[in-house]
Order: C-alpha cells, then structure tokens, then sequence
DNA sequence: CTACTTGTTGAACGACCGTTAAGTGAGCTA
DNA sequence: TAGCTCACTTAACGGTCGTTCAACAAGTAG
C-alpha cells in the first residue's frame, strides 16, 4: 500500500472514530495529511469507499493483532481472548469507537465484514473454551453473550463516576478483565 | 407543553435516532411535521438546543415508564428491572438508538443527564438487590456490570446471525431477559 | 375598532458539502 | 529527448447546511 493511501486511512479512522462518519469532510481529512481534497479522489472513488475502505483498514490491523495474541496464549483462550479485547477496547480508542459505531449504524454487508475480520476468531475461540458439557447450539449462545458482556462493560466505563460517586474513570483494563473472568467462570458452572 | 412542541421532539427523536444527529437536517424534521424550518427556531434556540431537547423528552418518559414498572413489582426487583431493560432497548427503537448514541459521543453533561433520568434509578435496584454479604463498593461495582450487561448483550444481537451461521435474529426479549437473570444469578452465588 | 402577543411563513444569507474536470510536474521508458 | 504514466493541485460546479429576519394571520385584551 502506498504511503499516501496508508496516511489518509490513518487519518481517517482517528477523524471518523472521534466525530462519526456524517461530521467529518473530505476536507477535513485532507487537510490533516495535508494534502487537497481532489487528492482523496484519487484514492478512493467516494466517501463512502473511503469509510469503508478504513473500516477494513482498522479492523483487519485489529484482526491481525488478535490472531498473534491468541496463538502466543496457547493455554486460556478465554482468558487470552477477554485480556486482549478489553485490553482492546479501553486503550485502542480508534478500534474501540469504530466498532461501537459500526454496531449501531452499520449495514448488514459492514457488520459481516466485521464479523468476518475481528469478531469470527474470539466467537470461536470462547465457544471452544465453554463447549464441555454444552450443546453446541447453548455453547453458541454462552459464547455471544461473553461477547457481549466485553462490549457493554467497556461502554458503560464512562458512566462510573457519574453513577458510583466517585471518579473512578481511570479503572485499569486488567482489573476489568479480571472482573469480567471472574462472573464469567463462576457463571460457567451451571448450564 | 404545546402540541407543535410534542410532535417536533417525536419526529427529532425517530430521526436523529435513526441516521444520528449530524445526518438529520432541521430541514428533515420540518418537513415531516409539515412546517418550514424557520419554525423549528421559534421552538428551540438552534439545533443543539433541539438534540438536548429531544434526549431529555425521550430519557425522562423512558424513565418515568421505569418508575412505573419497579414499583409495580415489589418483588424481585432485579428481575423486574432486566426484564423491563431487555425488552426497552428491544422493543424500543428509538430509546436504545439514543441511548447507544448518548453513551459513545454524548459529552459529560449529556451523559450525566442520561444517568440522572433513566440510569440511577436501575442502578440503586440492582446495587440493593445484590448488597447481601458485599461491601457497598463491591454492590456498585456489580452493579455497574450488571447495566453493561444488558446493555452489551443488546447491542451484539445483530450478530448474532452472522456468528452462529442461524438466522435468529428475532429472539425473544423474555427469552434474552431470562438468559440473562440466569447468568447473574449463578454469577452472584460467589462473592 | 385598535393594539398587542403568539405561532408561523417566505425568502434569503454566507458557509460548507461532495464531487469533477482540466492542468501540472516529476520520473520512467523507448 | 519525446512521450507517457502517476500522484497531485487548482478551481470550480450545484446543492445543502444552519440560521436570521421581515412579514403575516389569528386570537385576545382594552
């Protein structure tokens, strides 16, 4: 990938991850890196391949980083995959804010790529590591719901301080992720 | 509240549910209601006036509607509220869009009106429903969970279909509730 | 009947949007 | 050196954006 196309989609990804795809301009892309907006249209053929040009960008990076996390865990892949998703989501702001974005608004033919790129890997892996004594169709379901639990603990963080008194925004994503372990095994017993 | 009022927040809500706050014009909402946008700005100062309007029209019905149901069911009262979320945020469009919207771009202010309407309230249930043998700051933390929770296991619905190769997309809200008691309660027998 | 308030419209303002066409210069190739 | 391609700029297009303001009809009070 030429440097050009790999700065623009850098750029883009912060830009759309902090403000939404509606409230960023070509033109603000463009003069960020630095360059005329007319450029843009020589890398891409719209807005709208721009957007989705960097969801694949961010999400195949993110997808890529997970498979290497996993494969260097070889022992808990639960807990390998939580520790690196939560991980993830609290410090990786740009993945963190597309994928929620993505959730909400994405269409079906986004939400497969995401699917495809960075969720496929760790849905496997948790059903794998809740399989024993499952169905595999209860397995499934156990599994999405780790998922989901991952996904909705890190987005209501911001809510803590305003909820529990105390202004605790700064938790630690280890702890999280050791809270989350912990509901999720001792859940894990029953059916 | 006059009627103009009314129907100007319930359009503003559906929309700017629907496509997010940058993509919906005054021009969008006047011409649903079927008046011009000049009149938007007799009602509302300008459009950020209008989205902390219409947040705080939606919120505090969806509220109040929680009010109503927690005092209905004296009994469990964790119960009560997970059901009464679920099936919100599920059957609710326009709530749980706002919400997930809120809850990713929504700045400090907005979020602590979002906790002072509708998430106080379900946090104070859950935080005593799950006080017996906690410390008060282990009742909160869990607490906080427990809303990420639901609100995780919502929002990953969509993919639901796309993980598991079924097409389930239309499972029950009584069904995920159910689920979702069921994975607390057996999480909560351990300290 | 007149004066005043309330709710709404028509028309326009400058700014910004996505997008395109033509042009420019550097570097490669024959 | 002539021609060609690639990466990029300059300049503009029509359209839409948020917002404002004078005007206007309907109702109400004196």
């Amino acid at each position: 990938m030429s440097d050009m196309r790999f700065q623009l989609l850098e750029t883009a990804a912060a830009l759309y991850a902090e403000r939404g795809y509606e409230a960023v301009s070509m033109r603000d892309i463009a003069k960020v890196v630095g360059v005329t907006q007319a450029n843009l249209y020589y890398h891409f053929k719209d807005k709208a391949d721009l957007i989705q040009a960097t969801l694949a960008h961010v999400f195949e990076l993110r997808g890529l980083s997970l498979q290497g996390w996993i494969a260097e865990h070889p022992g808990d892949q639960l807990d390998a995959f939580v520790r690196w998703f939560v991980t993830a989501l609290m410090t990786d702001r740009v993945f963190a804010r597309l994928l929620y974005r993505e959730l909400i608004d994405g269409d079906g033919e986004r939400i497969a790529m995401l699917s495809r790129t960075v969720l496929q890997l760790p849905f496997q892996v948790i059903t794998d590591a809740v399989a024993n004594g499952r169905s595999a169709q209860d397995a499934k379901m156990v599994a999405i719901s780790y998922v989901g639990f991952v996904v909705g603990q890190v987005l209501i963080l911001p809510l803590s301080p305003g909820l529990t008194g105390q202004d605790d925004g700064s938790e630690n994503a280890d702890a999280v992720a050791t809270r989350l372990l912990g509901l999720m095994r001792s859940a894990n017993v029953e059916a």
